[in-house]
DNA sequence: TCTGGGGTCCTCCCGCCG
DNA sequence: TCTGCGGCGGGAGGACCC
């Protein structure tokens, strides 16, 4: 048991919301949801003006705009988030060789592995040092915690948010503890939350006060026991900085429930081939193979089924799928399909084969690969993707007009995209309304949230790119050009401007396409959010 | 109101085997 | 030959986290 604080745990606030707030001046200080925008989107991140209406992470999306319907509504732009989150992380990795990373806004830093002293002040210094970066590289602002152990470290980042530090002495734990909720403990949950609390047990010094035994027996061994040692701010978890993942999994949630047994079979197998290019992409591969299907009431189960021996090879992995579809009813329809591979290897059963016979499997082996190829190339084909990814104008997504310059998509909908043109560094711009396959219009990277010096011709660069993707774009537009006549560009006021109030269209059926909403000012947010 | 996507870990059950 | 038992792997589901 460690004596002095020297786990760190730092907590981006809001970060997806944040990061937008910081690449569109107009959103500044304003609600802002980031989230699936499609009919049964959730939300992700909701900015600190947002959560003032009651929005919060993980709410449906449609309760989140009856709740806020002046917010923008935004879908996840995770190059730019990786991005920031990459910066931040090199920033933990100059305080320490020990980094846990447990998402792309939250880490631990094990200080002590790093040479910190073990004392509360040095502690406290590197935490606001971090802090001070952090803002200075990417803009954002972060929350650190700071105490012996990783438990009490992220319960002091929650307690510091947003935009603080709390750093919780070794000795104070308990008294710290004591009287907080039995959710603020890891692993507890609506579901161990409700089963304590039927027992009586609804804050920490209580089932501190239960025993370990009567905890077993409530909740089982393992979680009974690490629950009890928690309470007793025991925690011998250390920080670790690399961990292989077990399992790979993809799913979709479709918009509407599919019926057609065939179409699920369908989606199975492009679940399949997609989950095999995320194995094939981290170098693994996999020997239990399981489906998910979630069903129109919500009921949801798994089948699996454990293969011979390791594999990444698309055709057996869709099959297996497929075997297993065979034991599911899916009458009444299904909301959600997904595919896994766990067990995971870095060889395959191919190689085995080639190690243990020889030359002529090792020809076999090259065969086999050839073949992977081939499917692989399948695999582009075999994706019903009619509408080039790049003229889908998803809200809150980047974009330069050759005349206009850089912007973002503020939503789209009966075949008009509305741009707001803004970037980070300058102040709130105007919004324009175009054609949905104007070919001046090109989707375009993130800019960098802070200017960096020397690059403070970037945008001319950005701009230059976006022109040599210009004949491409024409290229693809051409087939579905429609009412050029009834091209009109709109321009409003930046501040009272409101996008078009048309309903949605998504210009893909598949969950993460959309339009956006109207991310118009929300007048109700500004005041009730003083800046910190 | 209507519930994402990608994971991890745990528990329970079952069948097989010695 | 039958039965009981423990260990183990596989399969299914639940809970939790970000």
């Amino acid at each position: 048991m460690r004596t002095a604080p020297t786990i760190l745990h730092l907590d981006m606030d809001a970060f997806f919301a944040a990061a937008e707030q910081a690449a569109k001046p107009s959103l500044r200080g304003k609600a802002v949801v980031v989230g699936g925008l499609g009919l049964r989107g959730v939300v992700s991140t909701a900015s600190y003006e947002a959560r003032v209406f009651g929005v919060h992470s993980a709410m449906p999306m449609a309760q989140a705009r009856r709740l806020a319907p002046n917010a923008a509504y935004l879908t996840p732009r995770f190059t730019l988030y990786k991005e920031v989150s990459e910066q931040v992380m090199g920033l933990l990795g100059k305080l320490s060789p020990l980094v846990e990373p447990l998402s792309l806004d939250e880490a631990f830093v094990d200080l002590e592995a790093g040479g910190v002293a073990a004392d509360s002040a040095s502690a406290r210094a590197v935490g606001e040092r971090l802090r001070a970066d952090i803002r200075a590289v990417t803009g954002l602002t972060g929350s650190v915690g700071l105490a012996a152990s990783k438990m009490l470290a992220k319960i002091g980042s929650e307690r510091a948010k947003p935009d603080g530090l709390v750093l919780i002495e070794p000795g104070t734990e308990r008294a710290l503890l004591g009287p907080l909720s039995v959710r603020t403990l890891p692993g507890v949950g609506p579901a161990t939350g409700d089963h304590l609390r039927r027992a009586g047990i609804t804050t920490v010094e209580e089932i501190a006060g239960a025993g370990q035994d009567e905890l077993v027996r409530l909740l089982g061994k393992a979680h009974g026991a690490a629950l009890h040692a928690m309470a007793l701010a025991r925690d011998e978890r250390p920080v670790v900085a690399e961990r292989d993942s077990k399992s790979v999994s993809v799913e979709d949630t479709y918009d509407v429930d599919i019926h057609d047994r065939v179409r699920v079979r369908a989606e199975l197998a492009r679940l399949a081939d997609r989950c095999v290019g995320r194995l094939r992409g981290a170098g693994r591969s996999g020997r239990t193979v399981v489906i998910k299907v979630r069903r129109f009431d919500f009921s949801t189960l798994t089948r699996s089924e454990t293969l011979r021996g390791p594999t990444d090879d698309p055709g057996v992995i869709r099959e297996a799928a497929a075997r297993l579809l065979e034991a599911v009813d899916t009458t009444g329809g299904v909301r959600l399909l997904g595919v896994g591979v766990t067990g995971l290897a870095d060889f395959t059963q191919e190689d085995l084969f080639a190690q243990a016979a020889g030359e002529r499997a090792e020809a076999e082996a090259a065969a086999l690969a050839a073949a992977g190829e081939a499917v692989r190339e399948d695999e582009g084909e075999a994706r019903p993707e009619p509408v080039p990814e790049e003229r889908h104008w998803r809200a809150g997504h980047d974009v330069t007009h050759l005349r206009h310059g850089a912007g973002w998509v503020q939503g789209s909908g009966v075949g008009r995209v509305t741009v707001r043109f803004e970037t980070p560094y300058s102040e709130p711009g105007r919004v324009r309304t175009f054609l949905v396959d104007d070919p001046e219009l090109t989707l375009s990277l993130p800019l960098p949230l802070v200017q960096r010096p020397e690059e403070s011709d970037e945008s001319d660069e950005a701009e230059e790119a976006e022109e040599t993707d210009q004949g491409q774009e024409q290229g693809q537009g051409q087939g579905h050009r429609q009412d050029l006549e009834s091209l009109q560009v709109q321009e409003r006021d930046p501040d009272r401007g409101q996008a078009s109030s048309a309903p949605a269209i998504r210009p893909n059926s598949r969950s993460g396409g959309g339009s956006g909403a109207a991310p118009g000012p929300s007048p109700a947010a500004g005041p009730e959010r003083s800046s910190p």
